[in-house]
DNA sequence: GGGCTCAGCTGGTCTGACCACTAGACCGGC
DNA sequence: GCCGGTCTAGTGGTCAGACCAGCTGAGCCC
Protein backbone atom coordinates (compact mmCIF):
# COMPACT_ATOMS: atom_id res chain seq x y z
CA UNK A 1 0.00 0.00 0.00
CA UNK A 2 2.95 2.34 0.96
CA UNK A 3 4.34 1.39 -2.78
CA UNK A 4 1.04 3.36 -4.40
CA UNK A 5 1.21 6.51 -2.24
CA UNK A 6 2.18 8.22 -5.82
CA UNK A 7 -0.66 7.25 -7.12
CA UNK A 8 -3.68 6.78 -4.55
CA UNK A 9 -2.44 10.81 -3.53
CA UNK A 10 -3.04 11.98 -7.13
CA UNK A 11 -6.45 12.42 -7.12
CA UNK A 12 -7.42 12.12 -10.75
CA UNK A 13 -9.95 14.63 -12.08
CA UNK A 14 -10.83 12.29 -14.96
CA UNK A 15 -14.74 12.41 -15.72
CA UNK A 16 -14.50 8.89 -16.29
CA UNK A 17 -12.88 8.26 -12.78
CA UNK A 18 -15.73 10.73 -11.36
CA UNK A 19 -18.51 7.81 -13.33
CA UNK A 20 -16.67 5.11 -11.35
CA UNK A 21 -17.29 6.53 -8.52
CA UNK A 22 -20.97 7.30 -9.11
CA UNK A 23 -21.54 3.71 -9.95
CA UNK A 24 -19.58 2.29 -7.74
CA UNK A 25 -21.46 4.34 -4.80
CA UNK A 26 -24.81 3.54 -6.45
CA UNK A 27 -24.15 -0.02 -6.03
CA UNK A 28 -23.01 0.40 -2.85
CA UNK A 29 -25.72 2.04 -1.43
CA UNK A 30 -27.78 -0.57 -2.46
CA UNK A 31 -29.70 1.36 -5.30
CA UNK A 32 -27.93 -1.00 -7.92
CA UNK A 33 -27.91 -4.33 -6.57
CA UNK A 34 -25.45 -7.15 -7.41
CA UNK A 35 -27.13 -8.92 -10.31
CA UNK A 36 -29.37 -5.78 -11.59
CA UNK A 37 -29.13 -4.32 -14.93
CA UNK A 38 -27.56 -0.79 -15.83
CA UNK A 39 -29.71 1.29 -17.94
CA UNK A 40 -28.53 1.80 -21.19
CA UNK A 41 -25.57 3.72 -22.01
CA UNK A 42 -27.85 6.68 -23.50
CA UNK A 43 -30.07 6.64 -20.86
CA UNK A 44 -27.45 6.60 -18.00
CA UNK A 45 -25.00 8.90 -19.48
CA UNK A 46 -28.05 12.04 -18.79
CA UNK A 47 -27.98 10.84 -15.22
CA UNK A 48 -24.65 10.98 -14.67
CA UNK A 49 -23.75 14.15 -16.58
CA UNK A 50 -21.28 13.26 -18.60
CA UNK A 51 -20.72 12.19 -22.56
CA UNK A 52 -21.41 8.13 -23.97
CA UNK A 53 -17.52 8.44 -24.17
CA UNK A 54 -16.05 8.99 -21.02
CA UNK A 55 -19.22 7.13 -19.37
CA UNK A 56 -17.57 4.18 -21.81
CA UNK A 57 -14.12 5.08 -20.56
CA UNK A 58 -15.31 4.54 -16.81
CA UNK A 59 -17.04 0.79 -18.04
CA UNK A 60 -14.17 -0.40 -19.24
CA UNK A 61 -12.31 0.49 -16.21
CA UNK A 62 -15.08 -1.54 -14.06
CA UNK A 63 -15.58 -4.53 -16.47
CA UNK A 64 -11.15 -4.47 -16.11
CA UNK A 65 -11.97 -5.00 -12.68
CA UNK A 66 -14.34 -7.18 -12.57
CA UNK A 67 -17.55 -5.25 -11.37
CA UNK A 68 -19.39 -5.02 -14.33
CA UNK A 69 -20.37 -7.31 -17.09
CA UNK A 70 -20.85 -5.87 -20.64
CA UNK A 71 -23.00 -8.12 -23.23
CA UNK A 72 -22.98 -6.55 -26.93
CA UNK A 73 -26.57 -5.80 -27.79
CA UNK A 74 -27.88 -6.82 -24.82
CA UNK A 75 -26.44 -4.56 -21.75
CA UNK A 76 -24.34 -4.01 -18.95
CA UNK A 77 -25.16 -5.78 -15.51
CA UNK A 78 -23.63 -5.40 -12.26
CA UNK A 79 -21.65 -8.17 -11.48
CA UNK A 80 -22.66 -10.79 -8.57
CA UNK A 81 -19.48 -9.83 -6.47
CA UNK A 82 -16.45 -8.78 -8.06
CA UNK A 83 -13.15 -11.18 -8.21
CA UNK A 84 -9.62 -11.73 -8.03
CA UNK A 85 -9.66 -13.83 -11.08
CA UNK A 86 -11.39 -11.29 -13.16
CA UNK A 87 -8.89 -8.61 -12.03
CA UNK A 88 -6.02 -9.67 -11.84
CA UNK A 89 -5.88 -9.92 -15.64
CA UNK A 90 -2.31 -7.87 -15.41
CA UNK A 91 -0.86 -10.69 -13.99
CA UNK A 92 -0.78 -12.84 -17.39
CA UNK A 93 1.74 -11.62 -19.00
CA UNK A 94 3.86 -10.81 -15.98
CA UNK A 95 4.77 -14.74 -15.92
CA UNK A 96 7.45 -14.27 -18.40
CA UNK A 97 10.51 -14.39 -16.29
CA UNK A 98 11.72 -16.79 -14.67
CA UNK A 99 11.59 -15.58 -10.94
CA UNK A 100 7.82 -14.49 -11.29
CA UNK A 101 7.05 -18.18 -12.22
CA UNK A 102 8.46 -19.29 -8.91
CA UNK A 103 7.04 -16.26 -7.27
CA UNK A 104 3.74 -17.65 -8.58
CA UNK A 105 4.66 -21.36 -7.58
CA UNK A 106 4.35 -20.06 -3.98
CA UNK A 107 1.78 -17.87 -4.04
CA UNK A 108 0.33 -21.56 -5.58
CA UNK A 109 1.58 -23.19 -2.80
CA UNK A 110 0.14 -21.02 -0.19
CA UNK A 111 -3.60 -20.77 -1.51
CA UNK A 112 -3.69 -24.29 -2.26
CA UNK A 113 -2.54 -25.76 1.06
CA UNK A 114 -5.07 -23.37 2.66
CA UNK A 115 -7.38 -24.75 0.03
CA UNK A 116 -6.98 -28.43 0.52
CA UNK A 117 -7.18 -28.31 4.35
CA UNK A 118 -10.61 -26.15 4.14
CA UNK A 119 -12.18 -28.22 1.55
CA UNK A 120 -11.07 -31.60 4.05
CA UNK A 121 -12.88 -29.94 6.77
CA UNK A 122 -16.19 -28.79 5.33
CA UNK A 123 -16.41 -30.17 1.42
CA UNK A 124 -20.18 -31.78 0.95
CA UNK A 125 -20.39 -35.13 -0.33
CA UNK A 126 -21.16 -33.52 -3.87
CA UNK A 127 -18.11 -31.79 -4.19
CA UNK A 128 -16.05 -34.55 -2.89
CA UNK A 129 -17.72 -36.96 -5.75
CA UNK A 130 -16.75 -34.31 -8.47
CA UNK A 131 -13.38 -33.90 -7.09
CA UNK A 132 -13.50 -38.20 -7.00
CA UNK A 133 -14.69 -37.88 -10.77
CA UNK A 134 -11.89 -35.17 -12.02
CA UNK A 135 -9.15 -37.41 -10.66
CA UNK A 136 -10.89 -39.99 -12.94
CA UNK A 137 -10.42 -37.80 -15.75
CA UNK A 138 -7.16 -36.96 -15.18
CA UNK A 139 -6.11 -40.93 -15.08
CA UNK A 140 -8.37 -40.91 -18.50
CA UNK A 141 -6.93 -38.55 -20.31
CA UNK A 142 -3.30 -38.96 -19.47
CA UNK A 143 -3.22 -41.75 -21.48
CA UNK A 144 -4.30 -39.93 -25.00
CA UNK A 145 -1.18 -37.72 -24.06
CA UNK A 146 -3.17 -34.71 -25.67
CA UNK A 147 -1.40 -31.92 -23.51
CA UNK A 148 -3.99 -29.41 -23.69
CA UNK A 149 -6.65 -32.11 -22.34
CA UNK A 150 -4.29 -32.85 -19.74
CA UNK A 151 -4.10 -29.74 -18.52
CA UNK A 152 -7.74 -29.02 -18.72
CA UNK A 153 -7.86 -31.92 -16.01
CA UNK A 154 -5.62 -30.99 -14.14
CA UNK A 155 -6.92 -27.22 -13.98
CA UNK A 156 -10.12 -29.09 -13.37
CA UNK A 157 -9.16 -30.83 -10.82
CA UNK A 158 -7.84 -28.18 -8.16
CA UNK A 159 -10.99 -26.32 -9.26
CA UNK A 160 -12.93 -28.82 -7.90
CA UNK A 161 -10.40 -28.85 -4.72
CA UNK A 162 -11.14 -24.82 -4.13
CA UNK A 163 -14.26 -25.27 -4.74
CA UNK A 164 -15.43 -27.54 -2.25
CA UNK A 165 -13.02 -25.30 0.26
CA UNK A 166 -16.12 -23.18 0.45
CA UNK A 167 -14.12 -20.24 0.38
CA UNK A 168 -15.04 -18.17 -3.23
CA UNK A 169 -12.22 -15.51 -2.79
CA UNK A 170 -9.90 -17.91 -2.33
CA UNK A 171 -10.89 -19.93 -5.54
CA UNK A 172 -10.99 -16.55 -7.80
CA UNK A 173 -7.05 -16.10 -6.70
CA UNK A 174 -5.95 -19.38 -7.15
CA UNK A 175 -8.20 -19.58 -10.81
CA UNK A 176 -5.68 -16.55 -11.44
CA UNK A 177 -2.42 -18.00 -10.62
CA UNK A 178 -3.53 -21.41 -12.77
CA UNK A 179 -4.26 -19.04 -15.20
CA UNK A 180 -0.76 -16.98 -15.07
CA UNK A 181 1.05 -20.56 -14.35
CA UNK A 182 -0.83 -21.58 -18.09
CA UNK A 183 2.73 -21.75 -19.73
CA UNK A 184 5.03 -23.31 -17.20
CA UNK A 185 2.01 -25.83 -16.55
CA UNK A 186 2.14 -26.57 -20.37
CA UNK A 187 5.85 -26.89 -20.33
CA UNK A 188 5.39 -29.03 -17.53
CA UNK A 189 3.58 -31.83 -18.67
CA UNK A 190 5.89 -32.60 -20.98
CA UNK A 191 8.80 -33.08 -18.15
CA UNK A 192 9.54 -37.21 -18.61
CA UNK A 193 7.55 -38.99 -15.99
CA UNK A 194 6.14 -35.64 -14.72
CA UNK A 195 2.71 -37.06 -15.84
CA UNK A 196 3.05 -40.61 -13.77
CA UNK A 197 4.55 -38.19 -10.76
CA UNK A 198 1.38 -36.00 -11.00
CA UNK A 199 -0.98 -39.02 -10.81
CA UNK A 200 -0.14 -40.25 -7.70
CA UNK A 201 0.10 -37.07 -6.06
CA UNK A 202 -2.89 -35.91 -7.00
CA UNK A 203 -4.67 -39.67 -5.61
CA UNK A 204 -2.92 -38.85 -2.58
CA UNK A 205 -3.81 -35.55 -2.04
CA UNK A 206 -7.48 -36.59 -3.15
CA UNK A 207 -7.82 -39.54 -0.41
CA UNK A 208 -6.37 -36.66 2.15
CA UNK A 209 -8.87 -35.07 1.62
CA UNK A 210 -11.69 -37.47 0.98
CA UNK A 211 -10.87 -39.09 4.29
CA UNK A 212 -11.43 -35.17 6.21
CA UNK A 213 -8.26 -34.88 7.55
CA UNK A 214 -6.59 -31.51 6.96
CA UNK A 215 -3.38 -31.78 8.25
CA UNK A 216 -2.48 -35.08 5.75
CA UNK A 217 -4.07 -32.75 3.18
CA UNK A 218 -2.20 -29.96 3.92
CA UNK A 219 1.25 -32.02 3.82
CA UNK A 220 0.44 -33.93 0.70
CA UNK A 221 -0.16 -30.60 -0.98
CA UNK A 222 2.63 -29.01 0.44
CA UNK A 223 5.24 -31.84 -0.74
CA UNK A 224 3.14 -31.42 -4.21
CA UNK A 225 3.82 -28.08 -4.64
CA UNK A 226 7.41 -28.16 -3.22
CA UNK A 227 7.83 -31.69 -5.98
CA UNK A 228 6.28 -29.13 -8.57
CA UNK A 229 9.08 -26.10 -7.58
CA UNK A 230 11.99 -28.31 -7.78
CA UNK A 231 11.16 -29.89 -10.98
CA UNK A 232 10.73 -26.86 -12.83
CA UNK A 233 13.72 -25.36 -11.28
CA UNK A 234 15.69 -28.42 -12.77
CA UNK A 235 13.69 -27.78 -15.93
CA UNK A 236 14.28 -24.16 -16.29
CA UNK A 237 18.08 -24.56 -15.26
CA UNK A 238 18.06 -27.74 -18.07
CA UNK A 239 16.64 -25.60 -20.52
CA UNK A 240 19.81 -22.80 -19.93
CA UNK A 241 22.35 -25.59 -20.41
CA UNK A 242 21.25 -26.28 -23.82
CA UNK A 243 21.51 -22.53 -24.89
CA UNK B 1 -11.03 -20.93 -14.16
CA UNK B 2 -14.10 -23.48 -15.13
CA UNK B 3 -16.03 -20.46 -13.32
CA UNK B 4 -14.57 -18.32 -16.06
CA UNK B 5 -15.34 -20.45 -18.78
CA UNK B 6 -18.28 -18.95 -20.19
CA UNK B 7 -16.18 -15.87 -20.18
CA UNK B 8 -13.12 -16.43 -21.37
CA UNK B 9 -14.49 -18.73 -24.13
CA UNK B 10 -16.08 -16.15 -25.78
CA UNK B 11 -13.31 -14.84 -27.60
CA UNK B 12 -14.46 -10.13 -27.70
CA UNK B 13 -14.40 -8.55 -31.19
CA UNK B 14 -14.05 -5.48 -29.71
CA UNK B 15 -11.58 -3.65 -31.36
CA UNK B 16 -10.35 -1.88 -28.34
CA UNK B 17 -9.65 -5.44 -26.62
CA UNK B 18 -7.40 -5.93 -30.15
CA UNK B 19 -5.67 -2.96 -29.16
CA UNK B 20 -5.07 -4.19 -25.88
CA UNK B 21 -3.51 -7.77 -26.82
CA UNK B 22 -1.21 -5.38 -29.75
CA UNK B 23 -0.12 -3.33 -26.94
CA UNK B 24 0.39 -6.36 -24.83
CA UNK B 25 2.68 -8.04 -27.68
CA UNK B 26 4.81 -4.72 -28.10
CA UNK B 27 5.48 -5.13 -24.99
CA UNK B 28 6.07 -8.74 -24.72
CA UNK B 29 8.26 -8.65 -28.06
CA UNK B 30 10.43 -6.29 -26.31
CA UNK B 31 9.68 -3.30 -28.75
CA UNK B 32 8.23 -1.58 -25.95
CA UNK B 33 10.53 -1.66 -23.31
CA UNK B 34 8.55 -1.78 -19.40
CA UNK B 35 9.51 2.09 -18.51
CA UNK B 36 9.23 2.91 -22.31
CA UNK B 37 7.15 5.94 -23.22
CA UNK B 38 4.46 5.34 -26.04
CA UNK B 39 3.84 7.64 -28.93
CA UNK B 40 0.91 10.25 -28.17
CA UNK B 41 -2.16 8.59 -29.17
CA UNK B 42 -2.99 10.37 -32.10
CA UNK B 43 0.40 8.86 -33.71
CA UNK B 44 -0.46 5.19 -32.14
CA UNK B 45 -3.93 5.37 -33.00
CA UNK B 46 -2.48 5.39 -37.03
CA UNK B 47 -0.10 2.71 -36.54
CA UNK B 48 -2.87 0.25 -34.81
CA UNK B 49 -5.75 0.70 -37.30
CA UNK B 50 -7.87 1.73 -34.74
CA UNK B 51 -10.03 5.16 -33.91
CA UNK B 52 -8.79 7.07 -31.18
CA UNK B 53 -12.04 6.03 -29.38
CA UNK B 54 -10.79 2.37 -29.19
CA UNK B 55 -7.56 3.02 -28.21
CA UNK B 56 -8.94 4.97 -25.42
CA UNK B 57 -10.75 2.21 -24.02
CA UNK B 58 -8.06 -0.22 -24.49
CA UNK B 59 -5.47 2.07 -22.91
CA UNK B 60 -8.30 2.27 -19.57
CA UNK B 61 -8.25 -1.55 -19.62
CA UNK B 62 -4.15 -1.62 -19.17
CA UNK B 63 -4.53 1.37 -16.54
CA UNK B 64 -6.41 -0.67 -14.69
CA UNK B 65 -4.45 -3.96 -15.37
CA UNK B 66 -1.81 -1.95 -13.80
CA UNK B 67 0.04 -2.10 -17.22
CA UNK B 68 0.07 1.47 -18.28
CA UNK B 69 0.58 4.94 -16.54
CA UNK B 70 -1.06 7.69 -18.19
CA UNK B 71 -0.57 11.08 -17.08
CA UNK B 72 -2.49 14.06 -18.47
CA UNK B 73 -0.83 16.53 -21.00
CA UNK B 74 2.89 14.81 -20.91
CA UNK B 75 1.77 11.34 -22.20
CA UNK B 76 1.42 7.27 -21.55
CA UNK B 77 4.36 5.19 -20.02
CA UNK B 78 4.49 0.86 -19.84
CA UNK B 79 4.86 -0.09 -16.35
CA UNK B 80 8.23 -1.52 -15.08
CA UNK B 81 5.85 -4.32 -13.63
CA UNK B 82 2.25 -4.82 -13.41
CA UNK B 83 1.31 -5.64 -9.70
CA UNK B 84 -1.49 -7.95 -8.02
CA UNK B 85 -1.62 -4.18 -5.60
CA UNK B 86 -2.41 -2.20 -8.80
CA UNK B 87 -4.93 -4.55 -10.80
CA UNK B 88 -6.89 -5.90 -7.40
CA UNK B 89 -8.76 -2.82 -6.84
CA UNK B 90 -11.80 -4.38 -7.34
CA UNK B 91 -11.65 -6.43 -3.94
CA UNK B 92 -11.82 -2.66 -2.43
CA UNK B 93 -15.56 -2.58 -2.34
CA UNK B 94 -15.81 -6.03 -2.06
CA UNK B 95 -15.36 -6.42 1.80
CA UNK B 96 -19.24 -5.48 2.76
CA UNK B 97 -20.55 -8.90 3.35
CA UNK B 98 -19.46 -10.66 7.01
CA UNK B 99 -18.90 -14.01 4.96
CA UNK B 100 -16.34 -11.99 2.32
CA UNK B 101 -14.48 -11.20 5.78
CA UNK B 102 -14.10 -14.04 6.28
CA UNK B 103 -12.98 -15.40 3.08
CA UNK B 104 -10.15 -12.71 2.84
CA UNK B 105 -8.92 -13.53 6.53
CA UNK B 106 -8.47 -17.04 5.11
CA UNK B 107 -6.88 -16.13 2.39
CA UNK B 108 -4.78 -13.55 4.68
CA UNK B 109 -3.67 -16.86 6.13
CA UNK B 110 -3.03 -18.53 3.75
CA UNK B 111 -0.49 -16.00 2.56
CA UNK B 112 0.48 -14.97 5.60
CA UNK B 113 1.73 -18.27 7.30
CA UNK B 114 3.81 -18.56 3.94
CA UNK B 115 5.16 -15.34 4.04
CA UNK B 116 6.83 -15.48 7.36
CA UNK B 117 7.75 -18.96 6.93
CA UNK B 118 10.06 -17.59 3.42
CA UNK B 119 10.90 -14.36 5.68
CA UNK B 120 12.33 -16.82 8.30
CA UNK B 121 14.44 -18.43 5.45
CA UNK B 122 15.23 -15.54 3.72
CA UNK B 123 14.99 -12.76 5.47
CA UNK B 124 17.86 -9.41 5.44
CA UNK B 125 19.94 -8.38 8.47
CA UNK B 126 18.63 -4.98 6.75
CA UNK B 127 14.80 -6.52 6.68
CA UNK B 128 15.19 -8.08 10.05
CA UNK B 129 15.90 -4.95 11.59
CA UNK B 130 13.17 -3.13 9.38
CA UNK B 131 10.79 -5.50 11.16
CA UNK B 132 11.81 -5.24 14.58
CA UNK B 133 11.80 -1.09 14.23
CA UNK B 134 8.01 -1.90 13.16
CA UNK B 135 7.43 -3.82 15.50
CA UNK B 136 8.86 -1.49 18.30
CA UNK B 137 6.56 1.01 16.33
CA UNK B 138 3.30 -0.39 17.30
CA UNK B 139 4.32 -0.54 20.91
CA UNK B 140 4.98 2.79 20.68
CA UNK B 141 1.74 4.15 18.70
CA UNK B 142 -0.28 1.35 20.79
CA UNK B 143 -0.10 3.80 23.71
CA UNK B 144 -1.32 6.70 22.09
CA UNK B 145 -4.92 4.97 21.34
CA UNK B 146 -4.78 6.96 17.65
CA UNK B 147 -6.73 3.80 15.41
CA UNK B 148 -5.68 5.45 12.46
CA UNK B 149 -1.93 5.05 13.30
CA UNK B 150 -2.35 2.02 15.24
CA UNK B 151 -3.50 0.76 11.82
CA UNK B 152 -0.95 1.75 10.09
CA UNK B 153 1.75 0.74 12.15
CA UNK B 154 0.41 -3.07 11.93
CA UNK B 155 -0.07 -2.85 8.26
CA UNK B 156 3.69 -1.90 7.75
CA UNK B 157 4.88 -4.58 10.46
CA UNK B 158 3.28 -6.98 8.07
CA UNK B 159 4.39 -5.40 5.02
CA UNK B 160 7.80 -5.33 6.61
CA UNK B 161 7.61 -8.88 6.66
CA UNK B 162 5.84 -9.98 2.89
CA UNK B 163 9.00 -7.51 2.02
CA UNK B 164 11.55 -9.89 3.92
CA UNK B 165 10.05 -13.30 1.82
CA UNK B 166 11.38 -12.09 -1.08
CA UNK B 167 8.28 -12.58 -3.20
CA UNK B 168 6.89 -9.69 -4.77
CA UNK B 169 3.85 -11.44 -5.82
CA UNK B 170 2.85 -12.78 -2.42
CA UNK B 171 4.22 -9.45 -1.47
CA UNK B 172 1.36 -7.56 -3.53
CA UNK B 173 -1.29 -10.00 -2.94
CA UNK B 174 -0.82 -9.48 0.50
CA UNK B 175 -1.14 -5.97 0.39
CA UNK B 176 -4.59 -6.09 -1.86
CA UNK B 177 -6.06 -8.16 1.01
CA UNK B 178 -4.99 -6.12 4.32
CA UNK B 179 -6.45 -3.15 2.04
CA UNK B 180 -9.72 -5.05 1.09
CA UNK B 181 -9.91 -5.51 5.59
CA UNK B 182 -9.28 -2.05 5.99
CA UNK B 183 -12.82 -1.70 7.66
CA UNK B 184 -12.57 -4.94 9.37
CA UNK B 185 -9.01 -3.99 10.83
CA UNK B 186 -10.07 -0.26 12.01
CA UNK B 187 -12.79 -2.29 13.68
CA UNK B 188 -11.04 -4.59 15.31
CA UNK B 189 -8.41 -2.44 16.91
CA UNK B 190 -11.74 -1.41 18.93
CA UNK B 191 -12.30 -4.97 20.66
CA UNK B 192 -11.19 -4.58 23.80
CA UNK B 193 -8.09 -6.25 24.45
CA UNK B 194 -7.41 -6.82 21.16
CA UNK B 195 -4.35 -4.43 21.04
CA UNK B 196 -2.82 -5.99 23.91
CA UNK B 197 -2.75 -9.33 22.65
CA UNK B 198 -2.10 -7.93 19.23
CA UNK B 199 0.98 -6.65 20.68
CA UNK B 200 2.15 -10.42 22.24
CA UNK B 201 0.96 -12.15 18.74
CA UNK B 202 3.08 -9.77 16.71
CA UNK B 203 6.36 -9.92 19.11
CA UNK B 204 6.04 -13.94 18.98
CA UNK B 205 5.87 -13.89 15.04
CA UNK B 206 8.79 -11.45 15.03
CA UNK B 207 11.25 -13.95 17.33
CA UNK B 208 10.64 -16.47 15.44
CA UNK B 209 11.13 -15.27 12.34
CA UNK B 210 14.34 -13.51 13.84
CA UNK B 211 15.95 -16.65 15.20
CA UNK B 212 15.30 -18.03 11.34
CA UNK B 213 12.94 -20.51 12.35
CA UNK B 214 10.03 -20.86 9.36
CA UNK B 215 8.48 -23.85 11.31
CA UNK B 216 7.96 -21.99 14.58
CA UNK B 217 7.30 -18.56 12.44
CA UNK B 218 4.51 -20.24 10.73
CA UNK B 219 2.85 -21.88 13.44
CA UNK B 220 2.55 -18.78 15.58
CA UNK B 221 1.63 -16.82 12.13
CA UNK B 222 -1.21 -19.69 12.50
CA UNK B 223 -1.99 -19.16 15.85
CA UNK B 224 -2.40 -15.40 14.94
CA UNK B 225 -4.73 -15.81 12.32
CA UNK B 226 -6.95 -18.18 13.93
CA UNK B 227 -7.14 -15.86 16.62
CA UNK B 228 -8.19 -12.99 15.10
CA UNK B 229 -11.31 -14.97 13.02
CA UNK B 230 -12.63 -15.99 15.90
CA UNK B 231 -12.63 -12.43 17.91
CA UNK B 232 -14.10 -10.72 14.73
CA UNK B 233 -16.54 -13.62 14.89
CA UNK B 234 -17.35 -12.52 18.00
CA UNK B 235 -17.51 -9.01 17.52
CA UNK B 236 -19.73 -9.55 14.58
CA UNK B 237 -22.00 -11.51 16.44
CA UNK B 238 -21.88 -9.57 19.26
CA UNK B 239 -23.52 -6.76 17.13
CA UNK B 240 -25.94 -8.66 15.88
CA UNK B 241 -26.69 -9.23 19.36
CA UNK B 242 -27.20 -5.80 19.49
CA UNK B 243 -29.71 -5.31 16.70
C1' DG C 1 -48.97 -23.64 -33.12
C1' DG C 2 -44.59 -22.91 -35.48
C1' DG C 3 -41.52 -20.34 -38.00
C1' DC C 4 -40.39 -15.77 -40.23
C1' DT C 5 -39.69 -10.93 -40.65
C1' DC C 6 -38.54 -6.62 -39.13
C1' DA C 7 -38.46 -2.64 -36.14
C1' DG C 8 -36.33 -1.13 -32.13
C1' DC C 9 -33.32 -1.89 -28.73
C1' DT C 10 -28.25 -2.71 -27.04
C1' DG C 11 -23.32 -2.01 -27.12
C1' DG C 12 -19.17 -0.89 -30.55
C1' DT C 13 -16.92 2.32 -33.56
C1' DC C 14 -15.74 6.46 -35.91
C1' DT C 15 -15.06 11.45 -36.88
C1' DG C 16 -13.75 16.01 -36.00
C1' DA C 17 -13.95 19.40 -32.96
C1' DC C 18 -12.72 21.72 -28.55
C1' DC C 19 -10.74 22.03 -23.62
C1' DA C 20 -7.08 21.82 -19.91
C1' DC C 21 -2.69 21.13 -18.91
C1' DT C 22 2.45 20.56 -19.72
C1' DA C 23 6.93 21.66 -21.42
C1' DG C 24 9.99 24.15 -23.79
C1' DA C 25 11.32 27.97 -26.78
C1' DC C 26 11.48 32.75 -26.75
C1' DC C 27 12.04 37.44 -25.19
C1' DG C 28 11.93 41.14 -22.25
C1' DG C 29 13.69 43.62 -18.03
C1' DC C 30 16.78 43.43 -14.10
C1' DG D 1 24.01 36.30 -16.87
C1' DC D 2 19.81 35.60 -14.65
C1' DC D 3 15.01 35.68 -13.75
C1' DG D 4 10.32 35.83 -14.98
C1' DG D 5 6.55 36.08 -18.17
C1' DT D 6 4.53 34.77 -22.62
C1' DC D 7 3.61 32.22 -26.47
C1' DT D 8 3.22 27.80 -28.83
C1' DA D 9 3.10 23.11 -29.93
C1' DG D 10 2.09 18.83 -27.99
C1' DT D 11 -0.41 15.62 -24.75
C1' DG D 12 -4.33 13.54 -22.68
C1' DG D 13 -9.60 14.47 -21.64
C1' DT D 14 -14.16 15.40 -23.33
C1' DC D 15 -17.94 16.03 -26.32
C1' DA D 16 -21.86 15.46 -29.92
C1' DG D 17 -23.60 13.11 -33.51
C1' DA D 18 -23.47 9.71 -36.80
C1' DC D 19 -23.38 4.88 -38.29
C1' DC D 20 -22.63 -0.37 -37.71
C1' DA D 21 -23.49 -5.18 -35.84
C1' DG D 22 -25.86 -8.13 -33.07
C1' DC D 23 -29.79 -9.33 -29.97
C1' DT D 24 -34.82 -9.25 -28.75
C1' DG D 25 -39.47 -9.59 -29.09
C1' DA D 26 -43.79 -8.37 -31.16
C1' DG D 27 -46.47 -9.30 -34.89
C1' DC D 28 -47.19 -11.56 -39.06
C1' DC D 29 -47.93 -15.36 -42.32
C1' DC D 30 -48.19 -20.17 -43.33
Amino acid sequence: MAANAEFTSVKSQRLSDGAVEQIVKLVQSGRLAPGAKLPSERQIVGQLGVSRTSYREAVRILETMGVLRVIPGRGTWIMEKPTWAATNLGTGWLATHERDVFELLEVRDALDVKAVALAALRGTDAQFEDIQRRLDRIRTVAGTGEVAQILDADTEFHAAIADASGNQVLKDALAGVYESLMDTRMAMVCIPGRLRRMETEHRVIAEAILSRDPEAAARTMAQHAARVDHEVSVAIHGQELLK
